[in-house]
DNA sequence: TTGAAAGCGCTAACAC
DNA sequence: GTGTTAGCGCTTTCAA
């Protein structure tokens, strides 16, 4: 900066001012800070300026996966927005439970970021503890915490919609396939199976064990099996909510491949509406990860430079849509359960 | 800092020793002064450290999307091991030409990184060079650029011996679709083009025009556009070779759905590997994004710390492998064409 | 093995 | 509107 400051022929404090667009500069002065600048190739150090105003110009984030479509989508909104806001993105990725522990242990992002935002993970008490004293705004995304600034969709009212788009469509025996492991979005995922527990009771259906199947993502076999239980069941049902799309789109492309007709003999239900959904054309539960990074991307740009807004613990719930595409009907009216009409 | 060396009884100096690992610590001086440390939660600022260092502790991606199985799982395997490393990940994400000509024009990263690992992305020369000044080593990664390190895999041999692998099969018109517009991996996907023409030419096929189709992936009506186009020429394919496994599977439902089966009468190739083509049980090119991260990381650590050292311009190429499942089989034998034997 | 002192590159408070 | 000065929190000589 002092070369720049040189060249320009002032000092490094208008140097300073000019490059942060401070409105106390004078015209040619700028112009001449701004030349000198671009000729020596010169950008402003962030440690170096935060180490004097105490802002690292960093947002943090905390994910358990990039290499799903909601994280994808969800980062893809926040980027842009934090870039714009001049602010840099730090990808903390945590896969497993020894980084976890690491991280949580160590919390690498204490003084290397102004907010942290927590994707879907399933924190316990302590965890989220350790998260309160990290001395900056903890936005927690895809999930909530009491008392904690949160943004996400009602996963239960959303999958109890699901399930009584289903329920609307006279089916009785609906299957439940919920994904389980390593997935990192065991928050959203255990909010949807009570979603459709809940829907369930409410019309008086008994939540019966056997219509609810364990799916490893990762794992095509996985889902083949599922299937493969359901279907041998005495009384095997007449649609499948899957809780994720992807295996929504397994499901569908085993009953076909089985000549089990979809929608006809068997309703097919996803959640995510991600492009898959749209391929093929199948009916799902819609959210958008693009407005979940966004709005927590805003809410913590806010909770940056307003720490003690009104909005520290605000919980933003985001609207999520029943989309009914090619795969939900109405159950075949065998069984000598004869349709109810009028 | 200062308050732990207060409460340590030491010197920040001595501080600073323990907490960097240096051996000359005694044992109970180290003692002391990490049960200070813990007690207080201290960690130590990056910011100011790197002010004296000149190491930031941080390593940049340059990123066309997020939202891709790629980069997914090249962040996936990139993530952990920089964390390992003790190094932070810094993400640039850059969906479109707004937001590049700013990067390039600006060069955030500049000081604000050791290294920067470059996407994907088809540079032209201008913005290359403006890379080389950058002050940091930079590393090409799903690309390659002359004289500079780049870890990649070989799209134009891959895409060959795909294209082979369907010549072998007896087939002698195989269409190509070739994603377009603002997906951010123009660069390989140019490469897979030139592959499947040059597989072409060598087996002294003409390439035909006809046969080659620029497909919107988040567009489904795309596929079925350019597959109608592909059924209703004078002399249709017999196979199709998809540049991304996204859109071989939206070929594949696309044909199903049109009673033409796959593999007897149509063959789909896909490209990449991803989840999708194993439950798909779609044949494909594979390669491993994976792999790809974890090499350009290493590559970008020993750069970091031995700046001059010889692969100071190594060019990493990782295998791919052709992975026949079941929707690649000979061609139906009619047309009066006699299949050749002997 | 430890401590004192001198910056690293910037911003902020204050003078002009 | 601009320059001077004093740190921000650390690491790194250099001396002890």
């Amino acid at each position: 900066m002092a070369d720049v400051a040189e060249r320009a022929g002032v000092s490094t404090s208008t140097v300073s001012r000019t490059l942060r667009g401070l409105s106390t500069v004078s015209p040619e002065v700028r112009a001449r800070v701004e030349r000198a600048a671009r000729e020596l190739n010169f950008a402003v150090s962030r440690q170096a300026a935060s180490l004097v105003t105490g802002k690292t110009g960093n947002v943090a984030v905390l994910v358990p996966t990039l290499d799903a479509w909601f994280m994808g989508a969800a980062l893809s909104s926040l980027g842009p927005l934090l870039r714009s806001a001049g602010m840099e993105l730090s990808v903390y990725l945590i896969p497993d439970m020894a980084e976890r522990i690491s991280f949580f242990d160590r919390l690498p992002a204490r003084r290397n970021a102004d907010a942290l935002l927590v994707f879907s993970f399933d924190l316990n008490d302590k965890e989220t503890a350790r998260l309160d004293d990290l001395g900056m705004p903890v936005i927690y995304v895809s999930q909530h915490v009491d008392g904690r600034p949160s943004v996400y969709v009602d996963d239960v009212a959303a999958a109890a919609a699901g399930t009584r788009h289903l329920l609307n469509l006279g089916h009785r025996r609906i299957a439940f396939l919920h994904t389980v492991g390593a997935s990192g979005f065991s928050f959203s995922s255990n909010e949807r199976l009570l979603g459709y527990q809940q829907a369930l009771t409410e019309a008086g259906i008994p939540v019966d064990e056997d219509l609810m199947a364990g799916i490893h993502t990762r794992d095509k076999r996985s889902t083949a099996e599922a299937l493969g239980n359901l279907l041998s069941l005495r009384e095997p049902p007449t649609a499948v909510f899957a809780e994720q799309d992807e295996v929504a789109v397994a499901a569908l492309w085993t009953l076909r491949r089985t000549r089990i007709p979809v929608p006809e003999r068997m309703s097919v239900l996803g959640f995510d509406d991600q492009p898959l959904a749209d391929w093929f054309d199948l009916s799902t539960v819609a959210q958008s990860p693009k407005d979940i990074g966004r709005e927590a991307g805003e809410l913590a740009l806010s909770l940056i430079n307003e720490p003690d807004a009104a909005d520290r613990c605000r919980h933003i719930v985001l609207p999520t849509y029943v989309i009914p595409r090619s795969t939900t009907a109405p159950p075949p009216a065998e069984e000598g359960e004869p349709r109810v009409s009028g």
